[in-house]
DNA sequence: GACTGTTTAATACAGTTGTTTAAAACACAG
DNA sequence: CTGTGTTTTAAACAACTGTATTAAACAGTC
């Protein structure tokens, strides 16, 4: 059944080769690629597959894939209720679909960061997180691009493969090449790893669980000093003292006994 | 509709009143508690109740509430499909029931850190540190009782205003006096915060986004060096190195032009 | 054994879901 | 206009959902 999605990702995937997955879903990625209309060189009435599209993102990043219905998406974008599956073979193509977007409209709307070879590699990380943050935390509005791909972190589907070759593998390579940077000298791949995901997680964690943070620390104190430059001066303060006060793999004492 | 977690979660709490939260489901707590059965001192039969509670568990677990479906969970636990309308109301009245019992069990099976007088604060963080992932982080085989609270943590629903009062609020408040022992000079409060929000943010992360990870830094560093002792050795050296090093609000240049 | 309140059981109900079908409308080249 | 391929429409299907109903079984007390 490969309910957990945790059992699963971390299961599943045999030798790095991540599109061995398999999923447990009414229709397999192949049978869906085969059953959509041909899509001819794209060339008219995009606008209906556009606005299904553009409806369905909201929806499905508020409810999930399952909570969502077809039959409300369909009344969003004004099409009829047959139209997602001429369109995108069932309601699990045009999900997919819809993920792909997702993380091409977030990207092009906030950009990778940018610096000048004289850019000192502290500096660097700072302007790293910020793009992290304003990446995924969109603390005012939330954008359903964000909640879509949130999501797919937390309860991969067969669109997170997708997603991590694309997108995340890259994106946390870079960050590692500057932790690199910042440390001087060569540390072992899993130490590396460790302290990437250190950084990358403070950031995640303050979207992830927001809900409760707030419920934990108070709405108001919340409200004022968690914004987003605020957590990108802390977080980057934090990170960057943990880095260079940092001794790899100490043998100390365990909390075991 | 409130579908947002994050939106409601962050929105309706008022002045700190954590009851007055209203959520949109389709029966509320006060007739929840009118419609149960007078459960008069627990005598006996508890078997029947109790069967449902613990069959229910890991299906809400696995599924999260609305993709748990009352029959299997009554078919899981051999009992009658009316059994649940019967004892809690309805399925909201059963999840809710099953989350309080996850949070308890959850508790008892990890006990919170102890020490004596003499312990270090560093030692206390460690210790802390280790208890925080023995709560959640269970990697290999992954008891329902932290995937139900770990749903509850991403996308609060009416129960975790519970959770937060008799659980979450209290843990946090001593893993921040911690930090204060080891800090020494007094901070603000929102720094506090975001030091502590910090540490547990790093915790929290390796379990919510274990998928991803994997996927990310490939399954087999993953499985080798991810493991519980390696984790706590990491994000305590890291959080110790940066709270020792950590300049409280340095008004330094920002990334934003 | 009969009466009591409590628990279980089988079934029905009303609503929603994703998907399919078959016909109609459309666009457009010949 | 005619024919052809594409798109849209309305209706129906079959499966599944949470809940309600009603009667039967049970347990304990007088």
């Amino acid at each position: 059944m490969a309910q957990n999605p945790l059992l699963f990702a971390a299961g599943l995937v045999t030798d790095a080769g991540l599109l061995t997955i398999h999923f447990d879903y009414p229709i397999s990625l192949k049978r869906y690629e085969s059953l959509m209309p041909q899509r001819k060189s794209s060339e008219k009435s995009d606008s209906t597959r556009e606005r299904i599209i553009l409806q369905a993102g909201p929806i499905f990043a508020s409810k999930g894939f399952r909570a969502a219905t077809v039959r409300e998406i369909c009344d969003n974008a004004d099409v009829n209720l047959a139209s997602i599956n001429y369109y995108f073979g069932d309601k699990q193509g045009l999900y997919f679909e819809t993920v792909v977007r997702a993380r091409e409209m977030r990207v092009q709307q906030v950009p990778p960061p940018a610096w000048d070879p004289s850019t000192e590699s502290r500096d660097k990380l700072r302007l790293f997180v910020g793009v992290i943050l304003d990446r995924l935390v969109a603390m005012q509005t939330e954008p359903w691009q964000v909640r879509l791909l949130m999501r797919e972190i937390l309860e991969p589907t067969e669109a997170c493969s997708h997603l991590v070759k694309e997108y995340f593998r890259p994106f946390f390579e870079s960050l590692l090449e500057i932790v690199d940077e910042i440390v001087g000298t060569p540390l072992t791949q899993h130490c590396r790893n460790k302290i990437g995901l250190s950084i990358v997680g403070q950031c995640l964690y303050y979207r992830f669980a927001a809900g409760v943070t707030s419920l934990i620390i108070g709405d108001e104190e919340f409200e004022e000093n968690f914004d987003r430059d605020s957590l990108a001066q802390h977080i980057t303060n934090f990170s960057l003292a943990a880095i260079e006060n940092f001794e790899q793999e100490p043998s100390g004492l365990s909390d075991r006994k």
